[in-house]
DNA sequence: CTGATTTGACCGAA
DNA sequence: TTCGGTCAAATCAG
């Protein structure tokens, strides 16, 4: 693991990378008029990528809670919790291990880092919805109507926690004042980010077990899809591809980098806008289908320019707000 | 067929 | 007991 001194190095290269982009991204707006869409898309993307790795920069340079990869407690053979209360769903042992990890897990989201952000989907300008995406995937495992709520939160967690550990999750609610408002909560930074670093290579019986319950196969190939790609089929499409990527052969992807500019996006990957917006009016069942489809959308570049994303807030509830790390 | 989403049930905290 | 958060089987979608 890189010190945290060789991370804040990394990360000033990075701003300076940014920063000149942005200026080239400037001067080429200003001065020639006639700089094609492409290339002003391109300028766009490695501002965007650049963008990203800052991010996961900065989410390494944290002194604390960063760099460790939380492992949850397995099939400790020796560590029976005492027998359940007759819930019918503790019968097998797996379900014994089962619950014992989310007991664990409940303690550990105390400790987790949370903070929150709201955006705004509005339909006018064509700007891109740069700074928006998150840069990692997330899938859906819940929605729930909330006392007092008029819209039902959605709830999120990292595509990889499965395979990276990564307990990283956000919750998605719209808000009842202004139905162009999502409020989004983040818990948990990202421990994901290894994989981009080790790609955990499964051995070819892990890759699949008939013998397991469909829901657990998943988890199996999830690990595989989304580290190293041992066959060649596209099973989650290009941001499998993606995120193997290196940079030397990115630019042979470029069709991939246009649709996918960030390392971490996948088909999951929640930037909270459909290519398609929905109307401040949208009714309920449409708005659920903007939070599942923002989960699922692919963004930036492809995204609708007749709409503008807007951070209007970023309220950090926990100090250790991402964006602003090391000022 | 595989991965993602939906949705009712379950669980712990308040 | 209520409510928010999570699980996981069923279902959907590509």
């Amino acid at each position: 693991m890189m010190e945290h001194g060789d991370v804040r190095l990394l990360l000033n290269l990075l701003l300076q990378g940014e920063r000149q982009t942005r200026q080239l991204m400037e001067a080429s707006a200003a001065s020639s008029p006639s700089v094609n869409e492409e290339s002003r898309a391109r300028l766009q993307q490695i501002r965007s990528s650049l963008e990203n790795a800052i991010a996961m920069a900065k989410l390494i340079s944290r002194p604390e809670g960063t760099h460790r990869l939380i492992s949850l407690p397995v099939a400790a053979s020796d560590s029976p919790p005492p027998s359940n209360s007759g819930s019918p769903r503790s019968e097998s042992p797996e379900r014994v291990v089962k619950e014992h990890e989310r007991r664990e897990m409940c303690k550990n989201k105390k400790d987790l880092p949370k903070w929150k952000r709201q955006v705004r989907v509005t339909t006018d300008s064509g700007g891109l919805a740069e700074g928006l995406e998150d840069g990692c995937s997330w899938r859906k495992y819940g929605q729930k109507e909330i006392l007092g709520a008029v819209h039902p939160r959605g709830y999120y967690r990292c595509t990889h926690r499965n395979t990276a550990g990564c307990l990283a999750t956000k919750q998605v609610q719209r808000s009842d004042d202004d139905p162009c408002v999502f409020d989004i909560t983040y818990r948990g930074q990202h421990t994901c980010l290894q994989m981009l670093q080790e790609p955990p290579i499964p051995a070819p019986d892990q890759l699949y077990d008939t013998g397991r319950p469909r829901h657990e196969q998943q988890k199996q190939t999830m690990a595989f899809s989304f580290s190293f790609p041992y066959d060649s089929t596209p099973i989650t499409g290009p941001s499998t591809q993606n995120l193997i990527l290196s940079s030397t052969t990115a630019s042979e992807n470029s069709g991939y980098m246009g649709s996918f500019p960030l390392p971490f996006t996948s088909p999951a990957t929640s930037n909270f806008f459909p290519s398609h917006v929905v109307a401040p009016n949208a009714s309920e069942s449409e708005l659920t289908g903007t939070v599942s489809a923002a989960a699922s959308t692919v963004n930036s570049l492809n995204i609708n320019p007749s709409f503008t994303l807007n951070r209007v807030e970023f309220d950090p509830v926990f100090p250790s707000d991402p964006s602003n790390f090391l000022g």
